[in-house]
DNA sequence: CCACTCTATCGAATCGATTCGACACCGCGT
DNA sequence: ACGCGGTGTCGAATCGATTCGATAGAGTGG
């Protein structure tokens, strides 16, 4: 690799008799630059193998480096096994490719909530997405917002200086509980999202939720409770099907007078274990139990079976996101987007039993 | 946001009474700054709210930027439904995360294979990484290599100055079609992941055979034919359950003398699908007929089925990726690196019936 | 007491481009 | 023939840090 003679714009420049300013000019597409003279650096370029102007450089001067940031909580392996991450992203970077702006990943990794701060400061930012990532007391949005990089939080509570962009988690799950209710269901039971990433799953306490750092896990828990009363609620380590399982199995593996006769999950993620869970305990679903989730993905491989879900448009949210960081990193301030959620009822929920 | 008046180095500098020079020593920690004055530049930056040296005036001396580019094929929402690819990337940021090194998603869309060169030029580089996505023919490659950014291609083709991390592809699929030819198996088939990203499925013509993008995909065919003889192949136009499924229908949906008793999938996604496919035409596995995949991932919602799959280890490949990747911005050239496969077999392949 | 060696600090050049104001030149009108 | 508007090109400052060679001053040994 020949690091040795790499040309720059001054080598084109003087290969075209021209002065720097000029082949710049040409390169930027300025119409006051003549049409021969703009071959003629063109021309040179080429000959010397010029890729055109070095990103870096031009970064410094025009205080934009084509980067933004995306915040996520685990590590990759982790956060991508959830499609509605998954598919934020790539509402994203829908909008944001065509701008000539890329997507950074900052995982954080098995035990941190999120990238640290000194990873942060060695990288080039216009701006920064949460994510995946709780961002209360985080010390990555101190540093961010020291160094002026905007941040958009997805889902995230309401901060100053941060726009939000998320959904009526609340109503959601209110009009799911409204639904269980009117089919008679009584005893109601949630299995929730992480709460915190620090691996904790059980029975969700009053202290507990407290320290939450999810915004929407709290509000989704309440919206329930708004129609309900309050609810038992069974929190797992992950967003999975694996940890929805297991608390799903924790709330249905009990004599039937005692059993819920409907869980929510706070993910269709989370709902497919329970179903798994209460097929493996031999429960019907839903003569035996309703299950329902939140978030609307597709999981083909649970057909012929419709989840009944609260459906949020994610990828739609995603390039609300991308729309909101072109504009910060335009210099202008986007209001907070709050986007739609509709019940979409399915086969997994019916009649409260008994 | 006060873009007003944001400290630079000099600023922190002029407050703590020392030059710029000895400011810039005092944050890169070096010894040759005295202890107190190291102390007394800092606290000027805290309380001039300085959050530390801008990284791309950084970068553009040290030439190093501190992104790295993942080429992707396709859009995120689709790549990342292949656990593959995610694991790929997990073992990739697990490495250069530490290191205070970024990845920068570059996805292309529905239509283009990857990135176009506009979208790059913007974007500093330390280094690339073609993760899911073909190089042959790729202009965006010949950028990249006049910009003098060295690339690491993920199964790609050999190119110069290129460097190369895979598996034996044609040994895997020779050791599981050895597997077959074992039980009796000598009707067999194989599911194509695609050949190219153009939204073809089908039939495998040697014509669309000669025109593959992707080195791995044929490696895969040609270990099957290097023990088997010439097999039938269909393509599907993506890597993912229902391609699978569609395919293997195609190859399943026949009357029984014709039918393969063995269907040889190139990724385990695509062997779920075919599973699917022969449960929905009535066929028992592996009785009527033997299914197997490629790459070992998990999916969990398979279970109890155990799929008959070669193993490769992704995530270590990942890995594998990123210290390369760590090298050559170093400066270094790392050697091209082959990583093991073993043949796993599962539940899902048997006798040939008959 | 002088010379010599470190050590801590400083100055200035450098990384590679962008951009604004200045300026030369051309053609046209009067 | 002179001036004027307009176009195309150029110079120089600037973005914010890093780094090497120079230097002042403190400390040490003869």
């Amino acid at each position: 690799m020949t690091d040795r003679h790499r040309p720059t714009l001054a080598t084109v420049a003087a290969r075209a008799a021209v002065a720097p300013s000029t082949a710049s000019l040409a390169f930027s597409g300025s119409s006051r630059v003549a049409p021969a003279t703009r071959e003629r650096v063109l021309a040179a370029a080429a000959e010397l193998g010029y890729a055109g102007p070095d990103p870096v450089a031009r970064s410094l001067r025009s205080r934009r480096s084509g980067v933004v940031g995306a915040m996520i909580g685990e590590r990759l392996a982790y956060a991508f096994t959830d499609p509605v991450a998954v598919q934020l992203l790539d509402g994203v970077t829908e909008v944001l490719s065509p701008l000539g702006v890329g997507l950074l990943l900052l995982p954080g990794d098995a035990d941190r909530r999120g990238p640290t701060v000194g990873q942060l400061a060695h990288v080039p930012l216009d701006a920064a997405v949460y994510a995946t990532c709780g961002l209360e007391d985080d010390p990555a949005l101190a540093h961010l917002q020291r160094r002026g990089v905007p941040v958009v939080a997805v889902d995230g509570p309401r901060v100053d200086d941060v726009v939000f962009v998320g959904i009526p988690d609340r109503r959601g799950t209110a009009d799911l509980a409204r639904h269980l209710a009117g089919l008679g269901h009584r005893r109601v039971a949630v299995v929730a999202m992480p709460l915190r990433l620090d691996g904790t799953r059980g029975p969700v306490t009053a202290d507990r939720r407290a320290r939450a750092h999810y915004r929407d896990v709290r509000e989704r828990l309440l919206g329930v409770e708004e129609v309900l009363g309050p609810v038992p609620a069974v929190e797992g380590a992950s967003n999975s099907v694996e940890e929805g399982e297991r608390a799903g199995r924790a709330l249905l593996d009990v004599p039937a007078p005692d059993r819920p006769t409907a869980v929510v999950a706070q993910s269709d993620l989370m709902a497919a274990g329970v179903l798994r869970a209460a097929e493996g305990l031999g429960l019907r679903v839903p003569e035996d139990v309703s299950v329902a989730g939140f978030d609307g993905v597709e999981l083909p491989w649970l057909a012929p079976v419709r989840l009944t879900t609260v459906v949020q448009p994610t990828t739609e949210k995603g390039r609300v996101v991308g729309r909101a960081v072109a504009e910060l990193v335009e210099g202008r301030r986007p209001d907070d987007v709050v986007l739609d959620v509709h019940l979409s009822v399915g086969t997994t929920t019916g009649p409260a039993p008994g």
